[in-house]
RNA sequence: GCGGGCGUGAUGGAAUGGUAGACAUACCGGACUUAAAAUCCGGAGGCGUAAGCCGUGCGGGUUCGAGUCCCGCCGCCCGUACCA
């Protein structure tokens, strides 16, 4: 072969993944003594097409999983799907195809394109959460589950759009409207299916410090999930008893503290008590129906406006029975945490604050900062920080930690009705896995219902139970419900008439155990104890930040529900955890931001910006005088102006014509804002928008992650099959952290893929040098050799991609000055180059067979072992310090390694570059060895 | 709203509290070429003739020394329980 050719990557790389699937060598043998790794990133779900997001996270995994098998583990690296889910139901409806034909086919697609990629999986493990010997291990495991009391009927609030008649996912409500049917969403109780998860609240809570190679922020956002609390459990008679009898509340509080702050107590929309009065009282009634309307999200609730409406009852002060407060029913209050009742102390809480000022209630502060005296007011921020108690009767003086104390201490000696009216309590924000969903395309769950024996488990011998096929999606609904015959059983315990239970499960259960079926894809029994625990917990999980909660915490629930039905004791299922960052790219459009593709849009020429900067003028004038304008949102980027509401903009926009006595705008009056490219990039930065027939500027909006919607997608597939899979594989581990965002740029793309071409031609210039003896010992490249194999080991155990391709580069700049330099020999050039072609194998695995088979060795690249490290060509003999005075750097020195302190305090102060910053002896020297010199003038 | 993260040259970024800007991209100059691409060599944070000064989103603080630690802001991004 002659190495001067250009690397041709497409036809290289089928020929060398023909040649890895020929002798099979990445399956994994769980019976191999060799020690374990367990490798995995989060399992795609198959939308039809892999992005680049899975370009990245599969790229980094691979170079772990390459790098442990050239380390001498057994590791096992598999694939699967995430298979169920809504998408597919979507595609049902859309185009009236099958979810099962519809994701098969889609997996088909994708499976092409991934194994383009050259990954190191085991193929011959691979298994879709829609397979039916999955999910009905996964139905086993349920009733496994409910046997050990682990599952529960719960009610809770669901998105109901009444005229589809379905639940509604979060996402697809839009503005409080169905997104398909555009009517308005209720919320609407409905029993559920619940997983036991707050049974392990501190368990999980208390692991949590366990998992050391997870990331910080990780841990930290699964603790403020499980949002552990103490706090007192307290009971506020009612002064007048409720006609449905109803004779107290019980709040829930982590600050009884401030009890002498309480100016009101509030109640979720929910709560039995607010049901209560709404039956007799129409506003409070209006009020509840109001706030269904609104959303079962979190982030929807608390960001609605503070709002409530009193009941006409009140609840007595617990230690001043002359205090009476008011009780509201609030829209922020959640009927999830706590009791759902609240008492509210506008003072601290800045929720109860916004609430007070809407309502006129009083502010009482309660806690005032150490150094304020007891005039200390509450402006428009609550005070929420630590203090000293006054205003507080008894309390006063006191710390917070002893108030709390002594409130719980005295309630919990009160009597009220013959309990304690008070009660410490540990509170979790987390609730109970809800897995119910009114949907075809998931996992059944394994129950009937009768009559007469009530829920009644499926018995082993009649799982699976299976998706019925023939179903349709024309109409509204579960389409498990409405088929004609599926659910209709007879009861396994009775054999009486009986419905089986329509609901399928989360997926987030599919996702919960795939990784321990990959130890025994094929096990007759769900998990297989002995493999499983050989192979879990996986050595390194990798996959997207938005997972860090969900499908982090219920996994780790999961394993611990797993161990207590007996298939096997790994609790924690993921030891080392990375999340990778996204895939950004630019994003283009139109003037009103419709977004373009890069294609529909070109660079202006000199002409067209010119004219476009003359058409647009009088828009920007406009939209500069229009800035103080209030009625403009001035979070928008652009706001179209409407004659019938925006009248005095409209009218600005008129004036501005006619005192310009050109043409005036009647559609069209837009107000453009600062940070709109129109006014905030020049002309010639603009782009033409091909997809306008007139003279239209298009312009570049930025950076965003890639999505179809935003039009900035680049297909990973033109990609691969062009550039070939170590070019996209390459950019993606270069530059950018991991765990970063990495912005697709073509030139960035481009030096990767010269990089590509001129590790090859290197590695051929190197071997036509390589038998010549040399007139040099080659010192320096071997040193530069043997400290970039150990720089490269250390990047790639630390996940630092970008910086193990820092010391590639390094280290083929090292080369490239070696080659043509004859006083070094062949044998390093060769040493060099071997080492080379492994070490960069786990990021570009083709380009490394290629080299390799150039290099004249047998077998391939991806079998063989990482590059000893001579530990004796590392140790610097003399060291370099840099010296700084006052800590800026005047000076370096160089000594030998373990010259002592004093000589170079010494050495130092002899220094003409630091004698002329000095007047006399230095204040202080300070020497860190090895490190750094600092003098203090 | 709440929780979390990020912010360093034109750009991506590097830097156990110890020489800020490694490495790369874009750019500029040179070599090769009829020419271009590719390739190779060299340059480069800003200001300044220079000594030097200034520089890690903004404002404070701790330290002999702060990109790194602490406090307060600003901006962008992610999650928020039925998207996966």
């Amino acid at each position: 072969m002659s190495t001067h050719e250009r690397y041709n990557a497409p036809a290289t790389e089928a020929k060398w993944r023909a040649a890895w699937e020929q002798a099979d060598i990445y399956r994994t043998d769980n019976d191999d003594p060799r020690p374990k790794y367990y490798v995995l990133e989060m399992f795609p779900y198959p939308s039809g097409r892999i992005h680049m997001g899975h370009v990245r996270n599969y790229t980094m995994g691979d170079v772990v999983a390459r790098y442990r098998r050239a380390k001498g583990f057994n590791v096992l690296h598999p694939m699967g799907w995430d298979a169920f889910g809504m998408p597919a139901e979507n595609a049902a409806m859309q185009n009236n195809t099958h979810p099962a034909k519809w994701t098969y086919a889609n997996i088909d697609a994708m499976k092409a394109q991934l194994k383009s990629m050259g990954l190191s999986l085991d193929w011959s493990r691979e298994f879709a959460t829609c397979d039916v010997a999955y999910y009905h291990q996964q139905q086993r495991l349920f009733l496994a589950f409910l046997k050990e009391g682990l599952v529960k009927r719960q009610t809770r609030k669901v998105n109901w759009d009444p005229v589809d008649q379905t639940v509604l996912a979060n996402e697809q409500v839009i503005d409080g409207k169905g997104w398909r049917s555009g009517a308005t969403v209720e919320q609407r109780d409905m029993p559920e299916w619940c997983f036991a998860i707050t049974d392990y609240a501190q368990d999980l809570l208390d692991a949590i410090d366990t998992l050391d190679r997870w990331p910080d922020k990780v841990r930290l956002m699964q603790r403020n999930w499980i949002g552990r609390s103490e706090g007192l459990m307290m009971r506020f008679p009612l002064t007048v008893h409720e006609p449905s009898g109803l004779s107290e509340i019980e709040v829930f509080t982590t600050r009884p503290d401030t009890i002498f702050g309480a100016s009101f107590v509030a109640l979720a929309p929910g709560h039995p008590l607010a049901k209560a009065v709404a039956e007799h009282n129409p506003d409070v009634a209006a009020f509840i129906a109001e706030t269904q309307k609104m959303g079962t999200s979190a982030e929807v609730i608390e960001k609605a406006e503070k709002r409530g409406v009193f009941t006409n009852l009140r609840v007595a002060h617990p230690f001043d029975p002359d205090i009476t407060l008011p009780v509201y029913v609030a829209n922020f209050i959640l009927m999830d945490y706590g009791t759902g009742a609240i008492f509210g102390c506008p003072a601290h809480d800045q929720r109860d604050l916004d609430f007070a000022r809407k309502y006129s209630l009083p502010v009482h502060p309660v806690v005032r900062p150490k150094d304020a005296d007891d005039t200390f007011h509450v402006g428009a921020d609550a005070f929420t920080d630590d203090g000293v108690i006054f205003n507080s009767r008894f309390l006063d003086g006191m710390s917070i930690p002893d108030a709390k104390n002594e409130i719980a201490t005295r309630l919990e000696n009160t009597e009220l009705d013959g309990r304690p009216q008070g009660t410490r309590k540990v509170n979790f924000r987390l609730r109970d896995w809800g897995i119910s969903r009114q949907r075809y395309w998931g996992c059944p769950i394994p129950v009937i219902k009768c009559d007469a024996c009530g829920l009644v488990p499926v018995p082993d011998d009649q799982l699976p139970v299976k998706l019925p096929e023939d179903v349709t999606f024309d109409v509204p609904g579960n389409p498990l419900d409405r088929h004609p015959t599926w659910k209709h059983v007879d009861c396994p315990s009775c054999g009486a008439p009986a419905q089986r239970e329509t609901d399928t499960m989360d997926t987030f259960v599919d996702s919960s155990w795939y990784f321990a079926r990959f130890t025994a894809p094929d096990a007759a029994a769900p998990i297989d104890k002995a493999v499983m625990e050989d192979w879990l917990p996986v050595d390194q999980y990798i996959g997207g930040v938005e997972h860090a909660i969900l499908h982090l915490l219920y996994s780790r629930f999961f394993m611990r529900a797993v161990a207590k039905a007996g298939y096997g004791d790994r609790p924690e299922p993921f030891k080392g955890l990375f999340t990778q960052g996204m895939v950004t790219h630019e994003t283009y459009g139109s003037l009103t931001r419709e977004w373009l593709t890069p294609e529909e849009t070109r660079p202006v020429t000199a002409a067209e910006a010119a004219d476009l900067a003359a058409k647009y003028a009088r828009h920007i004038e406009v939209s500069k005088r229009l800035d103080a304008d209030p009625r403009i949102d001035k979070t928008l980027l652009h706001v179209v102006l409407d004659p019938a509401v925006e009248t005095s903009a409209c009218e600005a926009y008129d004036a501005y014509f006619a005192e310009a006595k050109c043409e005036p705008l009647t559609a069209g009056r837009i107000w453009f804002s600062p940070a709109h490219p129109l006014r905030a990039a020049a002309p010639e930065a603009w782009l033409m928008n091909l997809k306008a027939a007139t003279l239209t500027p298009a312009f570049n909006y930025g950076v965003e992650k890639m999505s179809k919607s935003k039009k900035n997608v680049v297909d990973p597939d033109s990609v691969l099959s062009t550039y070939g899979a170590d070019t996209a594989r390459w950019f993606m581990l270069s530059d950018t952290p991991p765990e970063r965002d990495i912005e697709w740029t073509d030139a960035g793309f481009d030096a990767s893929h010269r990089f590509v071409q001129r590790i090859w031609r290197l590695v051929g210039e190197a071997i036509a040098a390589m038998d010549r003896p040399g007139s040099g010992d080659g010192a320096a490249l071997r040193k530069a050799t043997h400290a970039s194999v150990r720089a490269i080991e250390e990047a790639i155990e630390g996940l630092g991609f970008n910086r193990a391709v820092a010391r590639l580069y390094e280290w083929t700049n090292a080369l490239q000055k070696a080659i043509p330099d004859t006083a070094v020999p062949g044998s390093v050039l060769r040493e060099s180059v071997e080492a080379m072609v492994v070490c960069f194998g786990p990021m570009m695995p083709h380009l490394a067979e290629e080299c390799w088979t150039a290099l004249g060795k047998d077998g391939f690249v991806a079998n063989a072992a990482w590059p000893a490290v001579d530990e004796s060509l590392l140790v610097e003999d003399t060291i370099t310090l840099p010296v700084q005075v006052n800590g800026k750097r005047r000076a370096e020195i160089t000594v030998a390694k373990d010259t002592p302190k004093d000589q170079i305090e010494a050495a130092v102060l002899e220094m003409e570059d630091v004698k002329r910053f000095l007047n006399g002896p230095p204040k202080k020297l300070i020497v860190v060895p090895g490190r750094i010199v600092n003098v203090v003038a």
